[in-house]
DNA sequence: CAGTTATACTACTGTATGGTAATATAACAA
DNA sequence: TTGTTATATTACCATACAGTAGTATAACTG
């Protein structure tokens, strides 16, 4: 169960009388933040980059090897997830290493996924017993 | 904290000889799914018509009027978090009513808001720390 | 039936952004 | 110094998509 201490709460919207609390109280500024994050995890190649940190500190070399992408769209990737502070740089001579800044992706993403096979396992009993319906005729 | 069962990892990229699981071994058609789940909730739209929905089933009309959105991209947008399994319809004579038909979309929601709060709440700090060092000057 | 209301769809425009090639920069080596 | 390697940046193209105006459809009313 999640316990919300979330200070976004508090820049709720002056115009929203409403007696509820979370999300549904959330002001533009708040939901703009929220949007960019999850704009940050709907690319394939940054989640593919993320997948790739979950087994440690890379530096871009080793990153572009795993992924397969070019290194100019590894780095313009690497530039977003570090600013969106879900990755952090350190430079070691010359080679840059990048790591997961906040294990709490992994969480979330673990969260996403689970979600993701209960749609998917739901879909399909769905199209069986349609299936079963149709041979029945 | 966790505890994966997801049949996504059961997916996973046989080129992948990692002995690890979870994320780090997803298929590219697991990550890509992530990814467009991700993507449906990146816009600051969609997220407020979410926000709407947390009060309760709504017809559009009321989605038009709490969100301020025109009609034409609220109808837009209803379609993308229907496909995605986000909200479900149900058309009630003239009117239709949306609900969210998965609650773990608050609970991810409620995550991420806290999550940002806390990264504001560091940065502010930081802030703070720098200040003071530059008025000891 | 015609008229009204609620919702969906189509076509279009402008903007954002992913990928890439070329170039720049920075650190190290000889 | 020059050369090499690792990473970052720039400029460009192509695609995706949010927003909107106009139109279509569907359910109810009289």
């Amino acid at each position: 169960m999640v316990t919300s201490n979330s200070s976004l709460n508090k820049i709720y919207d002056p115009q929203e009388q409403s007696t509820e609390c979370g999300i549904s109280r959330l002001s533009p500024v708040a939901i703009a933040l929220m949007a960019d994050f999850f704009k940050v995890l709907s690319e394939p190649s940054r989640l593919q980059i993320i997948c790739t940190l979950k087994s440690g500190s890379k530096n871009v070399s080793q990153i572009i090897n795993e992924t397969g992408l070019g290194q100019a769209n590894v780095s313009k990737h690497l530039k977003v997830l570090t600013q969106a502070s879900i990755v952090a740089r350190s430079q070691q001579g010359i080679n840059v290493f990048y790591q997961i800044s906040n294990p709490f992706i992994f969480e979330l993403c673990e969260l996403v996924c689970d979600s993701i096979s209960i749609q998917i396992e739901e879909q399909s009993q769905k199209l069986e017993h349609l299936k079963a319906i149709q041979n029945s005729l």
